[in-house]
DNA sequence: AAATAAACGCAATAACGTTGCAATGATTTT
DNA sequence: AAAATCATTGCAACGTTATTGCGTTTATTT
């Protein structure tokens, strides 16, 4: 299972034209072995004691996999940003995110798509959205 | 008209159940006179050379006109959180704002009503949302 | 005017993220 | 397989926003 990540993500890597390091593989295959999006501490704690990376690596890395369009950023209330994987849908698809106002976790909700449009100010232009969710999860609820 | 304001605010204030300190009253008749959500930085540039409160003491009473409603905090990607005065509007009403990508102003978006419930996975309680347009501004466009 | 507790100013601290630069190492070339 | 190349890394220093502790000041009540 996790072998097939650390496969997927190296091919993912290379494909976008980056040098393959052992640092880029590990980041990716933990986002894509996860569901919700994490901080980087979280991605640090889920690095195995043999290849700790140094903090500004594991920025630098997240940078360049967001930059590529592999992974995206979600921005909070905490100051923190949380990282994701694209999965195919996410990719060409802005979605909205859920937060858990109490465990502070935070959720993709992929099935929500958001319409590219909306009303602004005469002379305004329309880029993008960012839509957050608040409330409860199910284990905090 | 400022000091029509000021009054206004130091009503707003008392009836908080507060002391009407010279900075609360100076900070609350900033935002009011305000119409775009402005940072703390932008807030300690508007006071006055006369009044220059302290960097903390500016983040108490932002915090406690908050925590009173009388003003709301927004949050955005740069870290850095905006306040804005509750109009009646505001107060008891959802709504979501604008910010520019290039000159970073942040505008409320009054007429942008969101609906109060959201589909949510099995278990989730919904709280609240907040949603940020992002887009050029009239000026940046 | 005196008493009281809330609010303030200052200094230190915390948290997150970025930058510069020399050392390392993945990939290409020979 | 070895050498060359240059992207990537690690370390240390720095930047910014926001928070905490604590002694002093001040708004409000008595
Ligand atoms: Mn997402
Ligand atoms: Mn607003
Ligand atoms: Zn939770
Ligand atoms: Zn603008």
């Amino acid at each position: 299972m996790f072998i097939k990540l650390h496969r997927n993500a190296e091919e993912l890597i290379r494909l976008s034209g980056g040098r393959a390091t052992v640092g880029r593989i590990r980041i990716l295959s933990i986002l894509l072995a996860e569901q919700q999006a994490i901080t980087h501490r979280e991605i640090e704690q889920r690095l195995p004691q043999t290849l700790q990376l140094d903090r500004v690596t594991l920025y630098r890395a997240l940078e360049w996999l967001a930059g590529k369009n592999l992974i995206h950023k979600v921005t909070s209330d905490d100051r923190v940003w949380r990282y994701h994987a694209n999965r195919e849908l996410h990719s060409h698809q802005q979605h909205a995110h859920f937060k858990c106002t109490r465990c502070a976790q935070v959720i993709c909700l992929s099935d929500l798509p958001i319409e590219r449009s909306w009303p602004l100010p005469i002379g305004y232009r329309f880029q993008e959205i960012e839509l957050t969710v608040k409330g409860l999860c199910a284990d905090c609820s």
